[in-house]
DNA sequence: TCTTGACCTAAAGTTAGGTTTAGGTTGTAC
DNA sequence: GTACAACCTAAACCTAACTTTAGGTCAAGA
């Protein structure tokens, strides 16, 4: 069992943060002393990291709140979690390509800089970067602007 | 020379959005026709085009928009720009890596979720399953975990 | 001439995801 | 018995990045 305190240091959340979550119902299966104090348990933990994976992924509290709902339901929703994570996953992966892209980009622009800032200028750069790119650039170049 | 209308489909973005970052300073060189009405040659669309890569790298509009001033200002602000770019790419390298940590959480639920539809329920699975994890699935959730 | 479509501005509104504030309770150490 | 830390709530506030609204200009075609 963890108080709220421990848990924000757990996860480097703030308390507030916490509370809000489960103001929002990420928490399904929170105890609560007879004070009001919250108790986390284990699954409360776990619930806590899959919380903060599923919004790395870029995923609303509210989509969030709805798989808790499903968990709460029991086994009849298997089907609906397990088609959220391959979507999940799915979604993961289109963003890991946008960012190689975003990546790419940025690689062209430290090549690019690069080259101006020996040179004391960019005026002749600006001209003609395309024919002074080196090739493992100009690859970056081509998939960035696609 | 490219209208709003033209560049909005151009890039997939509303108009208002396009409006907004003018005002934001984000288009140093705009011009204007005599009535008003924007006209966005190459160095915009360019310039649109860096936006796009910023934003997507997760940086703020007026971070930006101070980028835009540096590039306004000539040679002597190259280093700047340089060594921005730089700690974008390291930055994007950071995202990248949380994105692989996060994806390795889900192939483990997307595996968790397949075995308990398997066998229509989630309880048996729940008591044991890091006996019952596949060694590729136990290195994506040591990884996950950490 | 009148209507239509594409543009303009300023200002108000929206949304998600928290964060802060104000005021109150509880349990333990001195 | 009082001070202190750690917890609680409800409600107001905040921020970024748009989006919507209301009202207006302008050029071209019927």
């Amino acid at each position: 069992m963890y108080s709220i305190g421990q848990v924000s240091k757990m996860f480097d959340l703030p308390i507030p943060t916490l509370r809000y979550y489960d103001k929002e119902g990420l928490f399904r299966d929170l105890e609560r002393e007879p004070s009001g104090i919250r108790k986390f348990n284990d699954q409360s933990i776990e619930a806590l990291r899959v919380i903060e994976c599923l919004k790395k992924s870029g995923m609303q509290i509210k989509e969030i709140r709805e798989f808790m709902d499903w968990c709460a339901q029991g086994d009849s929703t298997l089907e609906k979690r397990k088609e959220m994570f391959y979507q999940q996953r799915k979604e993961i992966k289109r963003q890991m390509e946008e960012l190689q892209k975003t990546l790419d980009m940025v690689e062209y622009k430290c090549w690019y800089y690069d080259t101006a800032c020996e040179e004391g200028s960019e005026k002749d750069l600006k001209k003609d970067f395309e024919k002074r790119m080196p090739e493992a650039i100009r690859q970056c170049f081509e998939n960035a602007h696609r």
